[in-house]
DNA sequence: CTGAAAGCGCTTACAG
DNA sequence: CTGAAAGCGCTTACAG
């Protein structure tokens, strides 16, 4: 009944517990016929090493965490994959842990490393408001890569990397991208109105861009997040679009920070009779797959996938070899000028 | 520089590690004080038990593994929430893992359930092809939830429950739906060609329909997923849509056995010149979040999350708690009756 | 090439 | 209420 162990397979096969474990980890010294005959009496009874045992035993493992916040962001969920495909070509474990939004993730991260003997984290998503006293007791190597609340003006922890876009730049790009399309009247569905993370930074490329550009800022555009409703969801797109559309503020252009608030924003339009973009352009964020799938296809920022993961891993991975460099990277996104978008002359 | 013990703790607290062992579980026989006085120590040195130490020595954890085969599906994320909520309130740790496509859950299951001490394991999604050997040395207390291949005809491992919708029955149900619409050419887009799990299970029922309706079942307006894109998504939907239309098969409506996929479709719809549903109706499969905002809104089947989460939970606490009884449990799907299916006479 | 032994960092009877 | 000791299931020097 209770669970095999390295004992009962050694004492089936008549060696040593050191031999059964050799032979399980494919220890170069074993000999091949001793292993043979471990292997298929470990296949026969179906034994599986703890891992708990194993983990306390082993000084290090050769495991890489992608530890992320927010497991419902489907802009992060696009990232899995190539995480997973890089960190597994370098021969490292792969290990994807999410944590909820009221988790502290530098100490789950701390909790992870200690119990898998961890090679590096790699913290995906969150905010990271207390990057001195989270990552203090961190003591292996870490790289952040779309960790908001990281711009240049905050000053972060000597022990980490970073990589990101410049939100607030991608935000301002977007912008003069409207503006340059003859939009003056440019409404912005952003985060929570206490938000401190990329819905803050953002809105700040916003209204720096209509400043610059003689346009006043105008509280009555900006539509904040429904704080009811789950973050960054098609619901709270629809509904704070709805919002703004009900309170009768004009404006020709509807830039939304996230994709899928932008498909809820475009309901709430042909729900109030508008059409996209002859009554309204939009423009998303992120430039997930579903984008181009919608009618119209939507004009939205590409957040450069790619590079994030490539660039977070090579970090990583230099940090694992040794090197003390911390380097603070930003991307270029990239905008996807689809159909969401008309020229309007102000005439 | 090496990470901190609880012979550390010990040691400048001037106790035992029993004593600090005791104040960090909070034991009921400590003395406050002294418990007061560790947990201060605790903290002022972010001391961090190492859990493969507390896993091997303890011989049971609260704890229930949700392992989820397939972390691409939206309507898998969907319910994680759902799980998360009912096992915490149970007083339960729940521990999400994703398995990827290759990996054989059985055994993730296995080695989890022994690192962990798990109390059990809900299984969502995937195939569980071989019932019998994989579920064989599982020992702890499992349900099966929305695990394809296991309609009645299927013989199920005695001791495991399942939880999952009746997947032909309610293409069967669709199809009739649209049959009664005045449909008669009507087009499925389905999994893979080999495809052994929901996609076999929805065609057949498709294909019932039909017969039972009398139309011949016509290999013409069958799409398999192209084998070549990633499963479920929006490209693989649109890719597949576009070579039906392309290949000249004239049909009325069509059944998308996922919602994505279903978005993928109407856009190869539009850029086919086809309105919907006008031209040609459309129905998903699943009722996720986004559906309501497609436009026009997706006449979709909607998966009862809830009640599959809730009844799993049941199933596999009554098995920790010492029932022998295992139940094979249907639940009824919605039909989602929006506006990409329209009626049409069949004069 | 193989085995006996130490020890990873905890928890928990058992004494006191 | 607290401490000394055993032991969870492994890995890995160290002998032989």
């Amino acid at each position: 009944m209770a669970a095999l162990t390295i004992k009962d397979i050694a004492r089936i096969c008549n060696v040593s517990i050191s031999t059964v474990s050799r032979a399980i980890n494919n220890d170069p010294t074993i000999n091949a016929k001793t292993r043979e005959r471990v292997m298929e009496v470990v296949r026969e009874f179906n034994y599986i090493p703890n891992n708990s045992a194993r983990n306390l035993k082993m000084t290090e493992s050769n495991t890489v965490a992608l530890i992320v916040k927010g497991i419902n962001n489907p802009f992060f969920q696009g990232m899995f994959p190539y995480f997973q495909k890089r960190l597994e070509d370098l021969g490292y474990q792969y290990l994807l842990h999410t944590v909820g939004g009221d988790a502290d993730e530098g100490y789950v991260a701390e909790a992870i490393a200690k119990e898998k003997r961890l090679k590096g984290i790699i913290f995906l998503g969150g905010k990271m408001n207390y990057p001195e006293k989270i990552l203090e007791n961190i003591r292996i190597p870490m790289v952040l890569c779309s960790v908001a609340g990281l711009s240049h003006e905050d000053n972060i922890h000597p022990r980490v990397s970073t990589v990101s876009i410049d939100d607030s730049g991608e935000a301002h790009k977007v912008v003069e991208y409207l503006i340059r399309k003859g939009h003056r009247r440019i409404a912005i569905i952003t985060g929570q109105k206490d938000d401190l993370t990329v819905g803050r930074l953002r809105l700040r490329g916003y209204r720096k861009a209509l400043e610059e550009n003689g346009i006043a800022f105008d509280e009555e555009l900006v539509g904040y997040m429904d704080d009811g409703i789950p973050e960054f969801t098609e619901a709270n797109g629809y509904a704070t679009m709805k919002k703004m559309l009900e309170s009768g503020t004009e404006f020709t252009a509807a830039f939304v920070i996230s994709d899928r608030m932008a498909m809820g924003a475009y309901k709430a339009l042909y729900d109030a009779g508008k059409r996209i973009p002859e009554d309204c352009s939009v423009i998303g964020f992120d430039g997930i797959e579903m984008t181009r799938y919608m009618q119209p296809s939507l004009t939205t920022v590409k957040q450069p996938v790619e590079e994030l993961v490539e660039s977070s891993v090579q970090m990583l991975m230099k940090q694992i070899n040794g090197s003390r460099e911390r380097k603070h990277l930003i991307y270029d996104a990239e905008l996807l000028e689809r159909d969401s978008v008309k020229f309007i002359s102000n005439s």
